[in-house]
DNA sequence: GGTTCCATTATGTGCACACAAATTACGATC
DNA sequence: GATCGTAATTTGTGTGCACATAATGGAACC
């Protein structure tokens, strides 16, 4: 019959949900569950594993695997490049740069980025737009040193789609908060002042140092969804 | 000198960053790789399979594995139980139960629960405190169905906890947003009215049906990390 | 009683092999 | 030239085995 390592999920997944075994219980070894299931250690391990990383069930060496007593819901979502996104709604997309300038970071983006006190890095700022509609607001912090020379064109192409396909980046930070829009930012995004904005904070890293920081604001109306 | 399946996925992210596989451009076989890494292809594969899980690779059978053109950020974040979420952070956890009551839902809610009309759900609403401080203002219906007899007290347990314990889930859906405070949203979290409040709409499901939909709203300042 | 050490045990992982599944490339046929 | 069928290729996965690694519990010892 040849049963497949989904399969055995398949079955892990219901033997919880049923209560089969209680959150925090012990759950047999992957040797009996081979043997009960008909299939390899190695069948049984592939799944049991998955169901770990999902953050159903906590393994550990000697000590077995136990169902998670508190099932953390472990969500995750896509982050594509606003463009992509925007058209994939069907949008026409474009992007407005507003300014472009080298200028000295506040000390806390100087900070993150190590860099020495009068070394002046890239700001950028710029509005995505969606039907020709603020859709998204950026103001970007840029190491100079990641730009190849001559510098892109950031008015043709947008910082982060630039980046994304040009700068091999190893890892990050982001984070997600929401905001009242400030008088200028309301201008921008062309919403009320005060209107409660989705903002989304990120750090890029390449090599353990800092590339770019950046903070997105959304024009009202946006949500994010997550798949659990 | 035993390589592990880590190390794979290292020297492949390492050749993937320094360019030396463009994006977009195939890279060589499981097969070719392991013969030139030095290990089985199991163990290459295993490694492919973990970069393509991370969005840095496009695999398909036959055609190859190619290095993905927009390298999608796959960003995974945990939710937590609020009571854990608050006592990590140090704080003392409290609920306070504000309404417990069977109502008839709005449309909206009706026909997501697919519920026929006449039937009442259970209306939950409370507010989660940290160092007794409003910290969460959550609004919930509830389907009636999942509860046991006697139902539980809500004024001692809070109804996320005691569903995450209680009633096996299988799936749902969460969606994050920004949202100004109304006068009595602001009233009971504390806040000024119309400051931006994080929002977090999630429906839960088990076998298929919505077991409950709540909506979160987080006090001024919260941040939602999650990792890269 | 407490500390150290070690055997036991469950998971983690590598390997060689086999076959399955998907998709492409190519050749045969019309 | 277009269409269809088939073979070749690449990834996907199962199996049995071995050994590594970590954590546990208890024995030995002070």
């Amino acid at each position: 019959m040849a049963l497949g390592w989904e399969d055995i999920r398949t079955e892990v997944l219901r033997r919880i949900e049923a209560r089969h075994w209680a959150p925090g219980a012990l759950i047999p070894t992957e040797e009996a569950l081979a043997e009960e299931l008909g299939c390899a250690r190695t069948t049984v391990n592939r799944a049991l594993r998955d169901l770990a990383a999902a953050g159903l069930l906590e393994r550990r060496r000697k000590a077995g695997t136990r169902v998670a007593l508190h099932p953390v819901r472990r969500a995750r979502f896509d982050i594509p490049v606003t463009r992509l996104e925007i058209e994939g709604r069907g949008q026409s997309y474009a992007f407005h740069l507003i300014e472009e300038r080298r200028a000295e970071p506040p000390a806390a983006v100087a900070s993150l980025f190590r860099s020495p006190p009068g070394v002046p890095l890239l700001r950028l700022r710029g509005l995505h737009l969606a039907d020709n509609r603020p859709a998204l607001y950026e103001e970007r912090w840029l190491d100079p040193a990641v730009l190849p020379e001559p510098a892109p064109d950031f008015r043709r192409i947008s910082p982060n789609e630039w980046l994304v396909s040009h700068v091999p980046w190893t890892g990050g930070d982001i984070a997600f908060s929401a905001a009242n829009a400030c008088p200028e930012e309301a201008d921008i995004l062309g919403c009320a002042p005060g209107a409660a904005l989705f903002v989304c904070e990120r750090v890029t890293e390449a090599e353990g140092r800092p590339i770019t920081s950046v903070r997105l604001l959304h024009a009202p109306g946006y949500r994010l969804r997550a798949d659990l």
